[in-house]
DNA sequence: ACCATGGTAAACCGATCTGTTTCCAAGTGC
DNA sequence: GCACTTGGAAACAGATCGGTTTACCATGGT
């Protein structure tokens, strides 16, 4: 076993993180952060070297619980244009949850506009690999230009994200007629 | 001739708002953005009463140039698929700009999550204009729901925006088409 | 009983935040 | 010259920022 001393801190502290930068914004200070986790600052530093780290970790320890909410079963039997429909009806089912602030990884890139941040660099690897999903079943589904499909589905995760996490679109039945629409323009079948 | 004295530094504090606030984020400093304006802080207080209504303000000054520079102008002879276009051609070119950080007030509006900041309000409006742009245009062109296009296209403003703006998406090639789909989908002529 | 470990609370540091105030120089009218 | 306004520079206030450090207290091994 490696080593597992000081278990719960370093887990509290990325939930808490998580959580309130969600909520809050990125600008959210350490102290609240702590206080929420209940560990210290002191502690807190010792685990993390600094809050950017923090911050990173947390969005990245988010991502497989994140992706895992919006793909479909790793068993489920479904077709590559259902697959993808999955994707958005889960954001749309999500949306409606008054805690529903948008993609974290999207507000994030946004909120710190520096891409060079190391949180920015784990939201840019997320969105990219909800991309090379979506490039994937559109390849499967025999989509006549996969790539394009993908950026274009990408384009209306982000755009429903973005409007719906603002509150200024319900996306009920809104997103489902247009995913319909990009993908039998593309001929995926 | 409605008193105008102090002509230049409201401007070049609106300016200097709008400009920093852009590229540097809503929690830029006051203190910079004096510095930026060349207005001392003391004359900034006596234009207006907080931080928080300069920012609206400057959203709101920005608004008439914003959508002048999406909109076709006045009397270009375009039908309503051109025009509905048109909006989206533009931001596609301005989105080729490396200054270029998406739409100022999505911006505004993920980053302030507060909904009752006064820049917020603004920034909903400007939004709410540029949906009922597309709504006239989609009407006047016989689309089958214009209400719901109009949304639809929304979401493609807003998702081509964030992406290009996190430098995620080149949206070259990728806005045309896609725009089309949807206009053809919904029957717009 | 002793000591090491590890973690909390809290003080502290310098910087920066929004916002206020003081001081002073440059006009301006008379 | 002189009262008066205007506004810039900058100090200031109080809070908070990211980050460090100190002081104390709990545990547990021996």
């Amino acid at each position: 076993m490696t080593t597992d001393l000081k278990p719960n801190s370093r887990e509290r502290l990325l939930d808490a993180a998580a959580a309130l930068t969600y909520r809050e914004g990125v600008n959210i200070g350490i102290d609240a952060l702590c206080k929420a986790a209940g560990v210290s600052k002191r502690s807190m530093y010792q685990l993390f070297p600094s809050k950017d780290e923090l911050l990173a970790a947390s969005l990245e320890r988010r991502a497989s619980a994140y992706v895992a909410g919006l793909l479909p079963a790793a068993d489920s039997d479904l077709g590559p244009r259902e697959r993808i429909m999955h994707v958005f009806d889960q954001v749309a089912s999500q949306s409606a949850s008054p805690e529903f602030r948008g993609c974290p990884y999207l507000s994030a890139e946004i909120e710190l506009k520096n891409p060079d941040h190391p949180a920015s660099r784990v939201a840019r690897e997320v969105k990219g690999n909800l991309t090379a999903y979506f490039r994937t079943e559109a390849e499967q589904g025999g989509a006549s230009d996969p790539d394009f499909l993908a950026r274009q589905l990408t384009l209306i995760f982000d755009g429903a994200s973005a409007r719906a996490g603002i509150g200024a679109e319900h996306l009920d039945g809104l997103l489902a007629p247009t995913v319909a629409a990009l993908l039998d323009a593309a001929g995926l079948h």
